[in-house]
DNA sequence: ATGGAGGGTTGACCCAGCGTCAAGGTCAAG
DNA sequence: CTTGACCTTGACGCTGGGTCAACCCTCCAT
């Protein structure tokens, strides 16, 4: 009679092994002796290796009782099953595989190309590294939020870069963004950005633009706390009777004056 | 400012998912409100954005830390360890693919195709099925012991058939194994076997077999257990000098008349 | 004011297949 | 009698969360 590592060294398992099956099942516990020690014979030995054979094959053990214990036909049948279940494991594998090599290629951490070249074109317009930043991460959220819109945003954002009040708007953002209060390029840019929502409404670019109210409201407030500028840019704005820095608005009459919303 | 749900929703995952990052340290926990619960702001987006698009692309999560504060070098020498990783997976599947497609092919459960063929010439001796089977579980437990040898051990089985002792031998278990004391066959088995042993022991065919002794003796038991006639078998040819069953043994005069070895 | 719906919170168990302590009982040998 | 090797049960860890459970918070309608 075996002791349990004798059993499992005959097996070519771990004792720890055979105890975990006798957990799940797969394994009869055996006798004990007067001790309390699991006492095995040939039998267990037997068993115990045509587990191992198929559970090295690649049978998940909860499937290993059934194959045990089946004709040759559910045998075959259950063999096939599980060849599937490994076929797909293996395509799946092979999917991320190419994701990766994908991700490694290029789009950078969450970035579809078309990004990557708009921020690149406003890097070539002197604009600096935390600007950048800043819209990296704004357009990083709009390409989880509209992944199929994305490349058409970006392609009408490269066109009102060929508006020169838009590149002299981004020429302003070369520094460190820690405008002050009374900075007097404030009030410039605030000029700039009027003249550019006057052209947008006359050529009725404004209204649906696919974000909801949520999300638009969640990128305004983003702005606002990482440049301390925008707050009185936006300031002067509403004065005029705008409203909105993601999505601009005219603000009708009877509206001017409240509050903003709460961010 | 954002909920739990918001924020997971903006970055396309489960709410569950996001209190995993957290607890496993991939995403800072963020402020409470007063009532306890999590607000979120467009950074946290972002970096959840971030660690999905990682591991969607197969970064385990354990190293989407490292990736996400890598430059771009240690990037791409982390992205070509995961794809080994992710190559050396997928040729594990293959190969055990390739296993279980052997297994089902005909190897049955733990036989290797020599030994298949030689109980497949027991049975055309007209050896019943139980006996087969008792025949089946001892091979199994040898061609785990020794898998390399199995091959050349059948080999010299299928000699040892070609003598005419032998196929009397086995011709002799046809039924069901319950011969019980006083059974004719007793001696005669034992005439045959003597006549055999004494003609391997001429022939210089006794001694080392590559086993130890312990599995010797666990066989040797298996044996004993399961034919009720081995053991009267077994002390006629005690009286008449010889010891062992698997492996055979002249007995020293000295030992004669001594007890067999506990099982 | 109260009740219900629909959020949120922590905590704990679940999946595979064991590896790896931990803490203590048993056995054989010197 | 001691030592060291082996046995026992029990519990936690790993991956990446899913799925309750039990309870709290907020808002809306009554």
């Amino acid at each position: 009679m075996l002791t349990i590592s004798q059993l499992a060294a005959y097996a070519g398992v771990t004792v720890r092994a055979v105890r975990h099956y006798h957990k799940v099942g797969l394994l009869p516990e055996p006798e004990r002796d007067r001790s309390g020690y699991r006492i095995y014979d040939a039998a267990a030995v037997v068993r115990l290796i045509r587990i191992r054979t198929l559970a090295d094959a690649g049978v998940p053990l909860a499937r290993v009782q059934e194959l045990l214990d089946a004709g040759p036909e559910e045998f075959a049948g259950s063999v096939q099953e599980i060849d599937k279940d490994l076929r797909a494991e293996i395509r799946r594998l092979q999917d991320t595989r190419s994701r990766l090599a994908r991700l490694a290629a290029g789009e950078h951490l969450a970035l579809p190309q078309s990004v990557v070249g708009y921020l690149d074109r406003l890097r070539s317009l002197g604009v600096g590294e935390r600007y950048i930043e800043l819209e990296r991460d704004a357009w990083i959220m709009i390409a989880a939020q509209v992944p199929d819109l994305i490349d058409s945003v970006i392609a009408k954002k490269h066109e009102e870069l060929d508006d020169p009040d838009m590149v002299r708007l981004y020429s302003f953002f070369t520094g460190e963004p820690d405008w002050q209060a009374g900075d007097p390029r404030i009030v410039e840019v605030a000029d700039i950005l009027e003249r550019l929502m006057i052209r947008a409404v006359e050529a009725g670019e404004v209204g649906a633009d696919g974000f909801d109210d949520q999300f638009v409201a969640l990128m305004d407030s983003t702005m606002l706390e990482s440049a301390p500028g925008a707050e009185l840019v936006l300031a002067i704005l509403k004065e005029r009777g705008w409203s909105g820095w993601i999505r601009i608005e005219r603000v009708p009459a009877d509206r001017l004056n409240t509050e903003l919303p709460p961010s």
